[in-house]
Parts: structure tokens; C-alpha cells; sequence
DNA sequence: AAAGCTTGTTACCCTCTAGTAACTCCTATG
DNA sequence: CATAGGAGTTACTAGAGGGTAACAAGCTTT
């Protein structure tokens, strides 16, 4: 029924027609079946190519997750200071969000379904996202409270993107970035004040 | 096998059970058996206090987003000016997390499961509490703006939040709270500036 | 103490869906 | 043109788990 494909070729499309469909549905809801009519295949197809729908759902996961990691860590690289770390660091998010929000809504979507290993998966992502912005909160208030603000800044760009993602806005990666870093950066501050 | 309860303190009984059980394995996990177990009793006694399992789960989201919303509110009316309302705020909040820390998991933690009415429902909660916020933020600029952030602010609090109790940790929801409406603060009078 | 309501259990059914075995079909290559 | 091997399909199994029908055991009220 469906056009022939090479096995690399078949491998690539079933992954970017599952992110939509995991995106939009959830793991729990979307079944095999689903996958694969939406990839115009049936189900032993699928088998081919993933061991079983967990691992596939986790190499969707791995590959979104490296996806935004690539893209912020080249953004603030390119900073020269604290502040413009910032600033990148949340435009480059934001624009991570914009033009790959299936990956986004998989990983930190309402939907996002979570056992066990990708729970894990996941938390790893966000870990990682902290731990490059813990080195931008002052370094005199305890290591601890420094984590726990970093884990906080990185539910702020995500409780935005999801806020909009999910109501289907469209908005401008820029300056949204700019907004929020401009808060992140005063609310950091602030806390150096505090400590 | 289990000690004969009154039907209003069985229901009572299986939702405290339940909130636990859910929350520490989520919706998908969690067979009605599992409930049933943990209640000390057997399935049909589920079905006598509620239709489905999606009819229980709902009932666990709607308590706990009724707690949730009258704590922060009780704590934000006793306050004078903004500023205060941020820190009474988030002090409620994380007051509310700490001593409740079940129904958190529930609502926002990795593993909580949302299929089409669940999401809704849990969209609702955080509304709520983002309107409950946006006024704090200064009014000149767009509304639009102005509630996106407010949503951000939610994240925060929801991402401190989850990476503390999912890892476990104790810690001073006054102390905490404190610290991150500080935070808080200082970001949204930054926006002001800028906006 | 027996009727009658309430609480609880046993033993199912039924659907849904992950995963597979066995087959067909296409196409490249000599 | 024959054939080998990769690509795909049909048709199934198996098990989990939501939900229920029918029955048993307590209270309680007269």
C-alpha cells in the first residue's frame, strides 16, 4: 500500500511523524496502530526499525533533548557576560520552542506522558538546562538554594512556552526571549542582593 | 476481609488513599486493583463511590485544586501592597507543597497524567492562579504579555517545586518562599521598567 | 429475631493493544 | 529472467485491566 523506502529512509520518517503524534496525543493514548497509519505503514514496520514503542518514544525523547541542548549551548557560548549569557541563553529557548514545538510539547507538554525511564530521561534534560544556568546566580548564596533557583528559572521559560504552545499562539522568539531574560536577569540579581 | 466503614467515610477513606497512590505512580500505572489494595478492599467497593477511574481521578484533581487555590488566596488578601502579596503568595505556595506535597505530585509532578479532561482541568488550576498573579505585574504593558509572564512566574514556582519533592528534599517553605518572591519581585519590576 | 437496607466479595466479561509468526511482493543484480 | 533478500502485509496471540452481575455478610429497626 505505502511507497517502498529504504530502511534509514523509513527510519527517519517514522520518527518525525511519531513526535507529532506523541506531541499531540500522549504516549498512553497513541497506540502502535495509530503510529503507524500516521506513517502510512502497518505496525510490523515499526517493529523493524524500534525494539519495542517505549524505545521508540525514547529515541524520540534523546533526539528532542539534544535538540535543545545544542541549541542553547551554542547560544551562550557566543556571550561574553552574565547578562548577554541570559539573554541568548532564553532567545535561543525560545526560538528552540518555536520552530521544533512537537519536540517541545513531547518533552514538556500537559501530555507528556511519563514512566519510570523517560520521567528519568526527562528530568536529565532539565538537569542539564539548570546546571547551565546555576553558574549565573551568585556564587555567595549556598550551592543548594543556587540548583533549586536554576530548576526554577527553567520552569519559567517552560511554564511560558507551554502557555502559549499549547493555546496555539504564535510569538515572536526574540522578543519573548528578551522579556523573559530581562526578569530572569533582575530576578538574579536580586537574589546576589538577598543571599 | 477489611472493617466495615459508613459509605462517606469509605469514599473519604479511598481518596485519601488514592491521591497517594496516584500520585506516586501515576494515572496509567495505577490499576483500579492497586487502588482497591491500598484502600483495603476490593474493586466493585470503588465503582460504589465513583463511576470510573477517570471519575476518581477527577475528584482527586478537583480537591487538590481547591486546596491549593484557597491556601494562596487565604495568604494574599491579608496582604497591603504588592510586594507583600508576592511574598505571602509564594510562601503559601510552597506552604501548600510542603505539607501537601501528595497533591502537588498529583497536579504538576513528572508523573502526572493528562488525557483531554485532565489537562483541562489542570490548565484551569494554573490559570487560576496566574490571574490571581497578573495584576502584580505592571500594567502597562500588553495583557498579553502580562499573563504570559504570569504564567512564567507559575513555572517557577511549579519547578522549584518539582525538583525538590522529587528528589526528596525537605526544606522551609517560608525560607524558600521568601527567596523565590524576592526573586519574583525584583523580576517583575524589572519588566515594568522595560515593558 | 426476621426483614430489609447497606457494605463488601467472588468470579467473571470484554475490549484494547503491544507484540509476533508466517506469508507476499518488490526490486536490484548477475 | 531467475533469484535472493529486504520491505511490507495479514492475521493472529496474549495479557492487562476497566467494569459488572450475582451473591454473601453485617447492621438496624421494629
Amino acid at each position: 500500500m505505502s511507497m517502498r523506502l529504504p530502511a534509514s529512509a523509513r527510519r527517519e520518517q517514522i520518527l518525525d511523524v511519531s513526535v507529532q503524534v506523541f506531541a499531540r496525543n500522549g504516549f498512553h493514548s497513541t497506540s502502535m496502530n495509530d503510529v503507524a497509519e500516521a506513517a502510512g505503514v502497518t505496525k510490523p514496520v515499526l517493529y523493524q526499525h524500534f525494539d519495542s514503542k517505549q524505545d521508540l518514544y525514547m529515541a524520540l525523547l534523546e533526539e528532542a533533548g539534544n535538540r535543545l541542548r545544542t541549541a542553547v549551548s551554542k547560544a551562550v557560548v557566543s556571550a561574553a557576560n552574565g547578562k548577554e549569557q541570559t539573554e541568548m541563553g532564553f532567545r535561543a529557548y525560545f526560538r528552540w520552542v518555536a520552530d521544533d514545538h512537537d519536540a517541545f510539547l513531547l518533552l514538556f507538554g500537559s501530555r507528556a506522558n511519563r514512566d519510570e525511564e523517560s520521567t528519568t530521561t526527562i528530568r536529565r534534560i532539565t538537569a542539564e538546562t539548570a546546571k547551565a544556568i546555576a553558574p549565573l546566580i551568585a556564587a555567595d548564596i549556598e550551592p543548594e538554594h543556587q540548583r533549586t533557583l536554576a530548576q526554577g528559572l527553567v520552569g519559567l521559560a517552560e511554564g511560558v512556552s507551554r502557555y502559549l504552545v499549547e493555546r496555539g499562539d504564535t510569538f515572536d522568539p526574540e522578543v519573548l526571549g528578551q522579556q523573559v531574560a530581562d526578569m530572569a536577569w533582575a530576578g538574579l540579581r536580586a537574589v546576589h542582593r538577598t543571599g
